[in-house]
RNA sequence: GGGUGCUUAGCUCAGUUGGAAGAGCGCUAGCCUUACAAGCUGGAUGUCGGCGGUUCGAACCCGUCAGCACCCACCA
């Protein structure tokens, strides 16, 4: 079979992949008897579109993992799916709905939720059709989305139980208010950003007087929420205020009367000393309402307007307009002491970017920190699970950053007033009591019990969209409510899986909430191994998203994008339409060209490469384009060997020759088998390791350096020059050595070494044909580790090398060879190799150096090399006082070290004696370039 | 306010119990050498952020300063 001259990855993807899902070799194994399982979970991307490189990255890595795990035997289980992403998703299609001018309050819940759904298919769709071409291998039967009828009853029976558990509660509480979303969103979901602001200072009146001073000046940033305010504070100790404790200000515009009270939460240095409270609108005034038992007083609608309770003049207000007329009035009044511009932090919602109003609402809450029926809460067992070392993080860094979230964690408020998502399972009776079940049937057995016989109303908030999440571990599994009395072998297997592969940005989101809910609900934990990848961010280290316009899609990296129609992805459905020219302009000028196609593998290797620990990753187009280069490389080096071996039977023979006692391989076939098992053992290590860069690094390391650059080069050598049955044993060794190649690289490289394995497996005498994804991994032979034959090969190479520096020197032509005078010991069986790899004409091993010559000379330990070519006397001359130079220098500094009776006296004896041999080693050298250079003196 | 990470060649980054500074890309000189010009061969390039300390010896350990990035909490 002929190969092509060069790599040409798309059409191979498109052939294998149907193949490899249609013959089922992605399905889990099953297989009870075989105790070593290998299990990923998917983190389900959200279907609000579609793939990002950070999932390209993500997913390449447990597709390597899960590959890698797969050949050496293991049951493995990539388990897929996609998460229904409440929030994000309603708003993708809310907006759709907008632009053909439909709003989603028009059209209903129950209409409204059918286009979410056909929406979702879509989403889904793409979502896995692109896994599909980055050559991910999950179990595609398995797959499962977070509101499946499973998966949905998972929550529900969840749900209950922790709510009977009394770790759910419902409860007006003040929470996180999206005023245009109309929900409440949790702590994860507010960022706060340092913007301009004031500070206001304003003056309450005394209602008594008789003490100067007249007013109270409290300072505050949000001046519209004083209509709600119920307190004024200062500190217990502050001497300016400490008489006036117990007495009473007049609110102004609402002619209200409220107290002064005392609370050490004031810092006396900040503003006037003096703070207003309301309880209703700020989360530390709450506390402060609580502790003193203060009316709260909610003056907001959930709009943001200003409500009924405040006066009159104001209500229906918006919150800023409201801001700006009570300022005005304040002003009017002569109350408003001052404005000072002031930076705060201002927290917005994560989705909307809209200010978060923190507002008194009944929501549900997942109770974090009370003690469960075992006597320790939910957070205090996910702590244990990592303290004890049974989850443990890679990089282990991010244990700390896990601890400090649990140890300060808040209740989880889960409800959200959307229609994406999973529907709470609660009923309220006419009386506003509520009755959490099953079903309606269970819930109206529950009333009954509790004597109540009305009608029910189903609660309408559904499940913020982490909730499900939390319980992929085992709902994917087809957990069920009699677990673990009955059991199945998929949870058996695969709970807990062995491997979580995300991201840091969802830790506290996602993570730390599966343990605490897996563990509690299953007694399991979910996963053994947590490895936190970096985000992937543009060429200039910025984030990216579709609002700056910098994101790529990874299959665009794949199959390639003309510059128009990718500046027509960048600048299209944008939220803000006036970033578009500047958009165009950044990308017109960063991608000039286009991208041009670099394929799945190159682009899997770049992310491999990229994957260092503990850092984002600044994604380098050239990185990619180098490792195209690098499938090239593989490629031709394949095409090398199918070219110099004809059939199978040739190589049959050239086994019994390999394997039988006739003689010896061959230096190159004993060295390349040593180094192969180094890389394969190395590569181990770094799977073990979760060290993606490094493992890539080696692989291409080894394949390049030194099976292309050096043993090729050999190979051609002995199969000109060894004896027919000499030759045949080469070939079989290069057969043998680049088919364990590409299976050491499938996990890395899944398509183009399933390509080639097809055809070099035959010459191979490798038993399947079916796929490479079927085969053993190659595992390490430490026995066929040879150390002579790899130092042998170290100097061949350190020859070569001396001669072409000495030929460059020369500045002689690639095309010219000329001959190599060679003096020491053991240099017969280099010659033939030497003349290939240095361009040499001859090769003569002598006893004495020639020393009637102005010929260049090079040093390689005992071994001294001459090219017998006439040079010009000044500048061999120049040449050579600079290399003495040289290494009268690294003398000097040996030389130093070792006059350092410190040195001597406490380093190790084997790094002493290193530097004594190095000493030695440069003193001879330099002695013998002296001697060559008195011979050239006239 | 608390915490974390980073700073190594022009760029992006490795550097594995402290023991002669590395890769890819880029640059440069020369080559279509029958696997590969997506290639081959040679070459240039670094006070390893600054300053102290520990050590016979520090890119690596400790302290400190500076710059960059991020996370958590948030004083109205």
């Amino acid at each position: 079979m002929e190969l092509a001259k060069s790599f040409e990855p798309s059409e191979i993807e498109k052939r294998w992949y149907p193949g490899w899902e249609e013959r089922g070799f992605f399905k889990a194994g099953l297989d009870p008897d075989n105790p070593d399982a290998f299990c990923i979970l998917l983190p389900p991307p959200n279907v609000t579109g579609t793939l990002h490189m950070g999932h390209g990255f993500n997913q390449t890595i447990m597709d390597t993992l899960t590959r890698y795990y797969r050949m050496r035997g293991d049951n493995t289980l990539w388990q897929p799916g996609t998460d229904h992403a409440g929030i994000a998703t309603q708003i993708v299609v809310e907006r759709q709905l907008e632009a053909q001018g439909i709003s989603r309050l028009a059209l209903g819940r129950e209409k409204f939720l059918e286009k979410v759904w056909e929406w979702k298919e879509y989403s889904g769709n793409t979502i896995t059709r692109q896994m599909r071409r980055l050559g991910t291998s999950p179990d595609w039967s398995r797959e499962r989305f977070t509101m499946d009828a499973g998966l949905s009853e998972t929550v529900t029976e969840t749900f209950v139980r922790l709510y009977d558990e009394g770790l759910i509660y419902r409860g007006k509480r003040l929470v996180n208010w999206d005023p245009v979303l109309h929900t409440a969103v949790s702590d994860l979901e507010v960022v706060s950003e340092e913007e301009d602001g004031f500070m206001w200072h304003i003056r309450y009146p005394l209602s008594d007087d008789s003490d100067a001073p007249a007013a109270l000046t409290v300072a505050t940033t949000r001046p519209e929420t004083m209509l709600g305010d119920v307190a004024v504070m200062v500190h217990p100790e502050d001497a300016r205020y400490r008489a006036l404790i117990g007495k009473k200000v007049q609110l102004p515009l609402t002619g209200r009367e409220i107290p002064i009270i005392a609370d050490d939460y004031v810092d006396p240095e900040f503003g006037t000393g003096c703070v207003k409270v309301t309880p209703a609108h700020d989360f530390n005034d709450h506390a402060v309402g609580l502790r003193h038992k203060l009316p709260f007083v909610s003056i907001l609608t959930l709009d943001a307007k200003i409500s009924d309770a405040a006066p009159e003049k104001y209500r229906g207000m918006d919150r800023f307009d409201a801001r700006k007329a009570i300022v005005a009035d304040l002003d009017a009044l002569g109350l408003l002491a001052g404005v000072e511009k002031h930076k705060l932090k201002i927290p917005r919602s994560d989705r909307t970017g809209v200010v978060i109003e923190p507002m008194l609402t009944d929501q549900w809450f997942v109770a974090t920190t009370k003690p469960s029926s075992d006597g320790k809460s939910i957070s205090e067992k996910a702590l244990e699970c990592v303290a004890s070392g049974e989850i443990r993080f890679f990089p282990a860094a991010w244990v700390s950053t896990y601890n400090q979230w649990l140890n300060n964690i808040q209740d989880w408020c889960i409800s959200r007033q959307l229609w994406w998502g999973h529907l709470i399972p609660a009923w309220y009776g006419d009386d506003g009591a509520v009755y959490v079940a099953r079903n309606e049937a269970e819930a109206r057995a529950r009333a009954e019990k509790a004597g109540y016989t009305g009608a029910l109303t189903r609660e309408t908030d559904v499940l913020d969209t982490w909730y499900s999440s939390a319980l992929w571990p085992f709902s994917t599994l087809d957990w069920t409510p009699d677990y673990p009395a009955r059991s199945n072998t998929a949870l058996d297997l695969y709970l807990p899986s062995t491997v979580l592969v995300t991201g840091f940005d969802i830790i506290f989101f996602w993570v730390a909430r599966m343990i605490m809910m897996t563990k509690h609900l299953t007694g399991k934990i979910p996963f053994k191994h947590v490895y936190v990848h970096g985000l992937i961010r543009d060429a200039e280290g910025q984030k990216m998203s579709k609002s700056k316009g910098n994101v790529l899609d990874p299959i665009d990296l794949i199959d390639g994008i003309d510059l128009e129609e990718l500046v027509k992805k960048r600048t299209s459905g944008l939220l803000n339409p006036k970033h578009a020219g500047e958009i165009e302009k950044r990308t017109r000028k960063e991608f000039s060209a286009g991208i041009p196609a670099f394929g799945t593998d190159a682009l899997r290797f770049t992310f491999l490469s990229l994957a260092s620990p503990g850092r984002d990753i600044k994604f380098d187009l050239h990185r990619c384009e180098g490792y195209r280069n690098f499938c090239n490389k593989l490629w031709n080096a394949s095409r090398f060997a199918l070219m110099n071996v004809p059939d199978a039977s040739d190589l049959q023979a050239g086994t019994e020759e390999i394997t039988g006692s006739a003689s010896e391989p061959a230096l190159a076939d004993r060295w390349i088998v040593s180094a192969l098992q180094r890389t394969v053992a190395e590569m181990a290590r770094h799977y073990a390791d979760y060290r993606f860069d490094l493992l890539a690094h080696t692989l291409y390391e080894f394949v390049w350096n030194e099976f292309c650059d050096w043993y090729l080069e050999m190979v051609k050598v002995q199969i000109q020059e060894g004896t027919p049955e000499e030759a045949r044993a080469t070939r079989r060794c290069l057969v043998d050595t680049l088919e364990t190649i590409l299976r050491l690289a499938h996990p890395l490289l899944p398509f183009i070494t399933e390509e080639l394995w097809q055809v070099v497996a035959p010459l191979a005498g490798r038993k399947t044909r079916d796929s490479i994804m079927l085969c053993d991994y190659p595992a390490a032979q430490p026995e066929k580790i040879d150390p002579a034959s790899e130092e042998r090969v170290r100097r061949l190479k350190d020859l070569c090398y001396a001669c072409r520096n000495l030929r460059g020197e020369m500045k002689l032509s690639p095309a010219q060879k000329v001959p190599l005078i060679l003096r020491g010991d053991d240099l017969a069986d280099f010659v033939p190799y030497l003349k290939a790899l240095a361009k040499l004409s001859e090769v003569r091993i002598v006893e004495t150096m020639p020393d009637d010559t102005n010929a260049p000379i090079a040093i390689v330990g005992e071994t001294r090399l001459m090219l017998k070519i006439m040079v010009d006397l000044a500048a061999e001359t120049a040449r050579l006082s600079k290399e003495i130079a040289r290494i009268n220098d690294e003398i000097a500094k040996a030389k130093a070290k070792l006059a350092n009776a410190s040195f001597v006296a406490r380093a190790p004896a084997h790094i002493v004696a290193q530097e004594e041999t190095r000493l030695a080693e440069f003193a001879a050298t330099a002695e013998k370039f002296r001697a060559q250079l008195a011979r050239l003196a006239p």
